[in-house]
DNA sequence: TATTGATTTAATCAAATGATTAATATTTTT
DNA sequence: AAAAATATTAATCATTTGATTAAATCAATA
């Protein structure tokens, strides 16, 4: 009943080459015979292990999810943090998740939104909602004139952004790679500055 | 030498059909079978007219990017206005965009970064990067201490991003379109208020 | 009108692609 | 070690897909 030692690893073998093509290339991009090269595994184990294309997409996509979900709640859950204490916290794990993966704010904005649901069991979901974060509940009790939702995009944008239009970021036309970091280490600092300066605006 | 009348409108109708149909799926997600059907049009007339899909995508691409670019860039080069109606200016131009075409910002993002050479000749470029905007040089006199690749970056970012992370917005979970075009009007009020503050805050 | 050139169509091709199969090898269990 | 279960492989299938072709239709013009 148990998997053999050497099918653990080929699963697992498998996922993970699956994860890098699709973050890559997306689903539509990316030919089974891709994750086959990518992972050194014979074509046929892809079908084997994980039944079809889409379902193999499906669970790289659902972990990709998880993963930001379980680096953001509890942030935005603290009940012993300040609001710009949470922005902070958010915003630097937020980057280092972005800058372990820079192809992943791009792979989820862009396939989110593709015909496939993604996210198999919609009941995981309904506990996770930014709704019911305490750091929402802090915005409304303390900003009672903000609408949480902008404070809540603008953040998410201004972290995800240079990860999704580095190519379009003109300024930036042929940044090499540690000009980027020190573009983004300088937005790491800048965010939660930025976001309080926006909330404590007098009107609105 | 001169097309025919019914040639021309044929053209034209592929060119349009691809525009929605790539717009919607991106380059890998269309089938050339689905621009045929979109646009009522024989299929064979597709590489008649323009040669190969991949060329035909280039053409969309470009037409988009330019016309982006047509209305961004004369609002940044006024000589004029200040920064602050720059900024109005512009996000209200940009938004209203956005609202003609709503899965415009999510093919650009995605399609920038993929492998293909989207826009086809580089030296119309240049004279069109942002670094040489009257906007970039009001920025660096005004707010010397602030980097405008930031500014321009969150600018663009915040009025872009609802339009890609719109199944990403938990917040906006079930909105109908009523709800989420309230919720861009007041990003179109808010946006450069918020920019503003981010400028004229004191440190850095 | 007849000729010429441009446009359109149906049929088809060759390559790519997701998936399956049957045979072989490997590991686990008895 | 023998048997059973699991894992791996090469070959193949059936569709899909971008592109082409040759014939047919249409429009312009001499």
């Amino acid at each position: 009943m148990e998997n053999s030692k050497s099918s653990v690893s080929t699963e697992q073998s498998i996922k993970e080459a699956a994860k890098r093509v699709f973050l890559k290339k997306g689903f539509a991009g990316t030919k089974t015979r891709d994750i086959s090269e990518e992972s050194g595994e014979n074509l046929a184990l892809i079908n084997y292990y994980f039944r079809s294309k889409k379902n193999l997409f499906q669970i790289v996509m659902k972990e990709i999810f998880i993963e930001f979900l379980e680096s953001s709640i509890p942030v935005f859950n603290d009940t012993n943090t300040s609001i710009q204490q949470k922005l902070e916290s958010f915003v630097d794990r937020h980057l280092n998740l972005c800058l372990k993966q820079p192809d992943m704010p791009l792979f989820v904005v862009n396939e989110i939104n593709g015909n496939l649901d993604c996210i198999a069991d919609p009941e995981e979901q309904k506990n996770e909602r930014v709704e019911n974060t305490v750091f929402h509940q802090q915005l409304t009790s303390e900003y009672p004139e903000t609408n949480p939702e902008h404070v809540l995009l603008n953040t998410i944008g201004m972290t995800v952004y240079p990860f999704l239009g580095r190519a379009m970021m003109c300024g930036m036309q042929g940044a090499d790679d540690a000009k980027f970091l020190a573009f983004i280490e300088e937005r790491r600092k800048m965010i939660p500055i930025w976001i309080m300066r926006m909330l404590n605006g007098t009107s609105d």
